[in-house]
DNA sequence: CGACTTGTGTGCGCCACCGCACGGACGCGT
DNA sequence: ACGCGTCCGTGCGGTGGCGCACACAAGTCG
């Protein structure tokens, strides 16, 4: 799993931060995921009951690979990654979510689980719902499951667009593009984030992304410290980053209602 | 897109194969495909007379990308590519569909339109259902819904496994995976494709797939002639393939009815 | 304040794959 | 049977990224 060494280690710091969110749970609400937010009121108020609230601290899987997911969890706050591990050891992230989206849409799908792994990488939170009341909210064809509809579009295109770019676009502009990306979902310009982790969501090796770093760094497009990323000049970035970060920025808009 | 230039000029030779695919129209049935077949016979005689028969000549182009999707294409037989075609000019494939899956879910997942492409490998036969007919089935939550949804987490699951395939895997293993699939979609030993297309669907040269088929041919796994590739040793190309074609396999033979 | 954990910078050899260019050969159509 | 076009084989230089190994810096915790 990405990083799960290092989160063990850090358990501690770990459970500080999650005290840390217990004390403001009040500043987090359901209607942050843009998805709740979309919900017509009355839709909203009837499923707010059974919203269960929960902070995602950094290092938190969610579910794991092959199990059952019995609950889907609407994101208010955080980034969480969705990855792929393969035998040899090696992970790249196929795509991530924040709070535009839910994790576990396998217990709506049909299938139960999913053979992927979904990893907390910025802490936040998150409101979940148990599976079968999301069976029922489908099998009543309510504005829920139209907007899960459309989500899921929307992460079947990150997914293709990445997996091309993987492939075919340098490290430098894929480093770019999952920046961008990430930042837009925090609504932030500061990540949090360890080179070595970045390497594992980009399926590359840490050094390559020191590389790109500090060329960023010395282009004044970025500030970087110790496992944390500062975004300087967010122009300058995109001009350096594929073009997959739009087109797949264009599809969320055009997907998922603005609020 | 994939191949488009060989089409153009191979018009008339694939506008042949298109009239022999008409003679034998009587030899396919909407039930190949695994989806339709899974329905309740109820369920299935309501759609039959909306079902309308379509041959999938070679080179063909189901909608294009970013079109309106107005049809749910239901592969009876043949293969069909999923790719994403980059500003670059370079194009990977993140999935491909056979008798097992439909084309055009953004029909009904409500996005309408997706920035992909989809195009026939190798022809066969499809049942189209008009998009609003499929929304129909979804406000209901009939079976032919849930068998949609069902298939859409195939499809993740495959675009997820061959986003990080196509990242750590040397090109050899890859080209195992992709022949192994295809050719169970396809319920051959045999498949109709040139190195160049190959070449673009697993987003590498052309040169790189010559020397890899060379290789396995030389070690008594394929028969290679002009564009064609007629497999002598499955298991050893099984043995030659990364996980990640199991992997994908189990997840379709899990979720979608085996009938 | 000092030790230790954890993250970051750097160098070096290696190899797969890329891009290009061209020769050759298969096999279809006439 | 022959010609022609598509498809396949091969060579060569360049390079991005891999794997490993180690020094150093930044915090953190006692």
């Amino acid at each position: 799993m990405l990083g799960r060494q290092s989160f063990v280690v850090n358990a501690g710091a770990r459970l500080a931060s999650i005290q840390g969110l217990r004390t403001v749970n009040a500043n987090f609400q359901p209607r942050q995921n843009r998805l709740l937010a979309a919900l017509p009121s009355a839709d909203y108020a009837r499923l707010l009951p059974h919203l269960e609230p929960l902070p995602l601290p950094t290092g938190w899987v969610i579910g794991s690979a092959n199990c059952q997911k019995n609950h889907v969890y609407f994101i208010a706050a955080g980034l969480v990654t969705r990855y792929c591990e393969l035998e040899n050891g090696t992970s790249t992230e196929f795509a991530d979510t924040g709070c535009e989206g839910a994790i576990g849409i396998a217990a709506f799908l049909g299938g139960n689980s999913n053979p992927f792994w979904s990893e907390v990488l910025s802490p936040g939170f998150a409101y979940r719902l148990a599976g079968n009341l999301v069976a029922e909210e489908f099998a009543q064809n309510t504005p829920l499951a139209r907007l899960l509809l459309r989500y899921v579009q929307a992460l079947i295109t990150e997914t293709g667009q990445n997996a091309a770019c993987n492939r075919h676009h340098p490290l430098e502009k894929r480093l770019c593009r999952w920046l961008l990306s990430s930042l837009d979902r925090l609504g932030s310009n500061e990540l949090a984030v360890t080179q070595e982790l970045i390497s594992h969501v980009l399926g590359t090796r840490r050094e390559s992304i020191t590389a790109a770093a500090k060329m960023f760094e010395s282009a004044g497009l970025i500030r970087h410290l110790r496992g944390r990323i500062i975004v300087r000049d967010r122009a300058g970035l995109e001009a350096q980053a594929c073009e997959c970060y739009s087109v797949v920025k264009r599809e969320y808009a055009r997907l998922i209602p603005e609020t």
